[in-house]
RNA sequence: GCUGGCGUAGCUCAACUGGUAGAGCAGCUGAUUUGUAAUCAGCAGGUUAGGGGUUCAAGUCCCUUCGCCAGCUCCA
C-alpha cells in the first residue's frame, strides 16, 4: 500500500503495518513520541493495522489530538482503578478536556479526596503493568448484552442514543477493565506515567440538573515529568495570584459579604485603578472617533420588550414599579444609547456615529456562579454601539478590531480571535432570517481575512440578535479570557425602526455594532491583577511612590520632594511612621509600590535620593532629578492610538 | 439554583472524644532616631455569622436562615 506524509512525500508498505511501525520507519524518536494517527483524516489507535493506500499523520502530545487521546486513555486507566477499589461504582463519562480530563461515577460511599492516594497508587500499579489499551467493534446487541451484565446504567443509556444516531460501536479494554468508547487511545498503560488526580466535584449525569448527581474526579496527565510539573506549578501560581486574595490584601475592592453576593464595592486604591483604565478609555475613545453619552441605570420595560431581551432573559432581569409602571434595571446599556440616536432624523452625513459609555448594569447571575469579581451582578460594561450604513460595515468592524487589539498591546496580553455564528440546527434562537445571517457572517470574515488575522469559526456561540466576534485574552500564565467582544446586530435596528436619510433623500435601514473592549471594566482589572499578580503598571499602581526619610529630620526634605513629585501628576506619599527604615520598605515591597525614595542626611546634604525599584532592589543615591525621570517613565501612561 | 465543604478578633490561624475562647500580624500607648523586606514593652480587641433546639454544660451535637469556597448548569 502507498502511505502519504503531511510534507506530500510518499512510500510503500505492505498492507496490515500499523502507524506504529511507520512511525518508527520514520525514526525511533517519533515512534517514542507518537501516540495516535490520524488515517485519511480519521482519528485511530497506532497500533491498528492499515491495508489501503492513504495519507497519514503521526500525531504526538503537540498535536491537539494526540493530547486528547493521552488524556482520555488516562480517564479510563483512573476508571478501572476506581472501580478496582470500590466494587458497585458505576461509569458515567469520561472525556479530555482543555489540560486535562474527568470521569464521572457513581460510587457507593465515596470518602472524598482523603483517597486519592490510594487511587493513584493502584493506577500507577496498572501503568507499570504496561497493560495494552485494545478496541473491538461490536454489533449493538453484543454492547447492550455486554454492559447489561456489568450492570453500567449509564452506558446503556448512551448505547440508545448511538442507536438512534446509527453509529458503529466499538469498545476499549485494558486488562478487566471494559468501556464503551469511541477511540482512539494510546496503546498501552505504560503511556500514562506523568499523571496526577487534581479535585473531585458534583457534577449532574448528562450535565441535566434534573438527574442524579455523580462524583466527578479531575486529573490530568502530560507526556513528560517536566510538562506535568510546569503545569501543577502553574496551577500553584494561578492560586497566589488569585485577584480575590490579592484584591483584599491590597485593599482594592471588598465583593458581596454584608454588601450583598456580586456586589463590588471599590476602596479608595481599586478606585484609582478603575478610574486610570475609565480615563485612559474615555481619551482613546474620543480620539477614536466616539462620542461619549451618559444613560439611567432604569428604563420602562416597553424598551427590553422591544429590543426583545424581556423575551429571552427576563429571568436574569431585576425589576421594579414606580408609579404605575414597570421598570428594569438595565442589563445592557444599548436602548439608551438607541433613544439618543432617535432623538432626531439622522442623515447618512452623521454616519458613522459612535457612542461609548461606561454604563453599569445589572444582571441576575445564579448564586452558584459568582466569582469575584469575574463574575459578578452589577458591573460596568465599557459599551459602544456603532450605527452605520451597510457599505461601512466591513470598515467600522475592522477599526473596532484594530482598537480592541490596540487596548490589549498595551497590557501585553496575547489573544485569539473567535467568530461565533449561529447554529443552523437551531434557527429558532436567532432573530431573523437565515439568509440575512449568512450574508453578515459573510462581512464579518471577510473584514478578519482582510486584515489577515487569525480565527476559528464557532458555530451556536452567536447571540440571538447577530453573529459576533470575540477576542479571548491570553494571561501571563498562558490562560485564555473572555476578552473584547464585536457584536453585529441587524435585528435591533429593525425592531427599533432605527433609519437615516440617505444621500437619495429616501429613508434606510441603519445597521449598528455592540462592542466592548475590556468587557466589564471589574472582570477586566480581576484579570490585571492575574495577569501581574498584583504588581500593575506604573500607571495604574495606586500608590506609585512612597518617601521614606530615615529620621525625622529629613521630613523637610522629603516634604519638598513630595510636593515636586505631586505637582507632576505621581501619586505619592511620605512615610514617617517611628519605624525602622527596614520595617517601612518591606511594607511598601508587600504593598507592591513601585517606587521607594529613601532619603537620609547624605542624601539631604546633595539634594539627592536612594531610589529603591519595586521587585528590582536597591538602586543606590542619585540626583533627585535623576530619579525623578525614572519615576516618571515608569508611571507614564500608555500612547493613544 | 443544585451537590458537597466551610464560617472563631480587622487579617492568618489554634482550642483532644462537649468542660474557663487563645496566638501571631495589624491597631492604640510609650520607649527607641533608626541606611534597604519585621526594634522593644505595655494595652485593647469576641453574643465563636444570625436564629432556634438537645444537654448540668455547646465554638464543638441537631434544625434553620445568611454568607463564602469548589464543581455542575448558566453567562445577552
Amino acid at each position: 500500500m502507498r502511505i502519504k506524509f503531511p510534507d506530500n512525500s510518499a512510500k510503500e508498505y505492505e498492507a496490515g503495518t500499523t502507524g506504529l511501525e511507520i512511525a518508527g520507519d520514520i525514526s525511533q524518536g517519533l515512534a517514542r513520541n507518537s501516540l495516535i494517527v490520524r488515517f485519511n483524516s480519521e482519528l485511530c489507535d497506532l497500533t491498528k493495522p492499515l491495508y489501503d493506500d492513504g495519507s497519514i499523520e503521526i500525531l504526538t502530545f503537540r498535536d491537539e489530538e494526540g493530547k486528547k487521546a493521552l488524556r482520555h486513555s488516562c480517564s479510563h486507566l483512573m476508571a478501572c482503578a476506581v472501580q478496582k477499589l470500590y466494587p458497585g461504582t458505576r461509569l458515567g463519562i469520561g472525556p479530555s478536556i482543555e489540560d486535562g480530563f474527568y470521569y464521572d461515577f457513581n460510587i457507593p460511599e465515596f470518602p472524598g479526596i482523603s483517597v486519592f492516594k490510594k487511587i493513584v497508587a493502584e493506577m500507577k500499579k496498572q501503568v507499570k503493568e504496561n497493560t495494552p489499551f485494545i478496541r473491538k467493534e461490536m454489533s449493538f446487541e453484543e454492547a447492550v448484552a455486554l454492559f447489561e451484565q456489568k450492570g453500567e446504567k449509564y452506558k446503556l443509556e448512551l448505547l440508545e442514543e448511538l442507536r438512534d444516531a446509527g453509529e458503529s460501536i466499538s469498545v476499549y479494554s485494558h486488562g478487566e477493565f471494559v468501556d464503551l468508547c469511541r477511540g482512539p487511545h494510546v496503546p498501552s498503560t505504560g503511556y500514562l506515567k506523568h499523571f496526577e488526580l487534581l479535585s473531585t466535584a458534583g457534577a449532574y449525569w448528562r450535565g441535566d440538573e434534573n438527574n442524579e448527581m455523580l462524583t466527578r474526579i479531575y486529573g490530568t496527565v502530560f507526556d513528560s515529568p517536566a510538562n506535568l510539573k510546569e503545569h501543577l506549578s502553574m496551577l500553584e501560581e494561578a492560586k497566589k495570584r488569585d485577584h480575590r486574595k490579592l484584591g483584599q490584601e491590597l485593599e482594592l475592592f471588598i465583593i458581596g459579604g454584608d454588601g450583598g453576593p456580586g456586589l463590588t464595592y471599590w476602596l479608595p486604591a481599586g478606585t484609582i485603578v478603575r478610574e486610570e483604565l475609565e480615563n485612559h478609555w474615555k481619551k482613546a475613545h474620543i480620539k477614536a472617533g466616539y462620542q461619549l453619552v451618559s444613560t439611567p441605570h432604569i428604563a420602562p420595560v416597553g424598551l427590553w420588550k422591544t429590543s426583545g431581551h424581556y423575551d429571552y432573559y427576563r429571568d436574569n432581569m431585576y425589576f421594579l414599579s414606580i408609579d404605575k409602571g414597570e421598570y428594569a434595571l438595565k442589563p445592557m446599556n444599548f436602548p439608551g444609547h438607541i433613544i439618543i440616536y432617535k432623538n432626531s432624523k439622522r442623515s447618512y452625513r452623521e454616519l458613522p456615529m459612535r457612542l461609548a459609555e461606561l454604563g453599569m448594569v445589572y444582571r441576575y447571575e445564579k448564586s452558584g456562579v459568582l466569582h469575584g469579581l469575574m463574575r459578578v451582578r452589577g458591573f460596568t460594561v465599557d459599551d459602544g454601539h456603532i450605527f452605520c450604513t451597510e457599505d461601512q460595515i466591513v470598515e467600522e468592524i475592522q477599526k473596532v478590531v484594530r482598537f480592541a487589539l490596540y487596548f490589549l498591546n498595551i497590557f501585553n496580553f496575547g489573544y485569539r480571535i473567535e467568530l461565533s455564528l449561529m447554529d443552523p440546527e437551531d434557527p429558532g434562537h436567532y432573530a431573523g432570517k437565515p439568509e440575512e445571517w449568512r450574508k453578515v457572517q459573510l462581512a464579518l470574515a471577510k473584514a478578519l481575512d482582510e486584515m489577515g488575522e487569525a480565527y476559528r469559526s464557532v458555530v451556536g456561540e452567536a447571540v440571538f440578535y447577530g453573529p459576533k466576534i470575540d477576542i479571548k485574552m491570553k494571561d501571563a500564565l498562558g490562560r485564555f479570557w473572555q476578552g473584547p467582544t464585536i457584536q453585529f446586530d441587524f435585528n435591533i435596528p429593525q425592531r427599533f425602526n432605527l433609519t437615516y436619510v440617505g444621500n437619495d433623500g429616501q429613508e434606510h435601514r441603519v445597521f449598528m455594532v455592540h462592542r466592548a473592549l475590556y468587557g466589564s471594566v471589574e472582570r477586566f482589572i480581576g484579570n490585571l491583577i492575574e495577569h501581574y499578580a498584583g504588581n500593575l503598571p506604573g500607571w495604574l499602581a495606586p500608590h506609585q511612590v512612597v518617601i521614606l526619610p530615615i529620621t525625622e529630620y529629613q521630613l523637610e526634605k522629603a516634604e519638598e520632594v513630595e510636593s515636586i513629585l505631586t505637582s507632576l501628576d505621581i501619586r505619592c506619599a511620605i512615610d514617617s511612621r517611628n519605624e525602622t527604615v527596614a520595617y517601612r520598605i518591606r511594607e511598601a515591597e508587600t504593598s507592591k509600590i513601585p517606587f521607594m525614595l529613601i532619603i537620609g542626611e547624605r542624601e539631604v546634604e546633595s539634594d539627592s535620593v536612594a531610589l529603591r525599584i519595586h521587585i528590582e532592589g536597591d538602586r543606590g543615591s542619585m540626583k533627585l532629578d535623576e530619579a525623578i525621570e525614572i519615576v516618571m517613565v515608569g508611571c507614564r501612561r500608555p500612547e493613544l492610538p
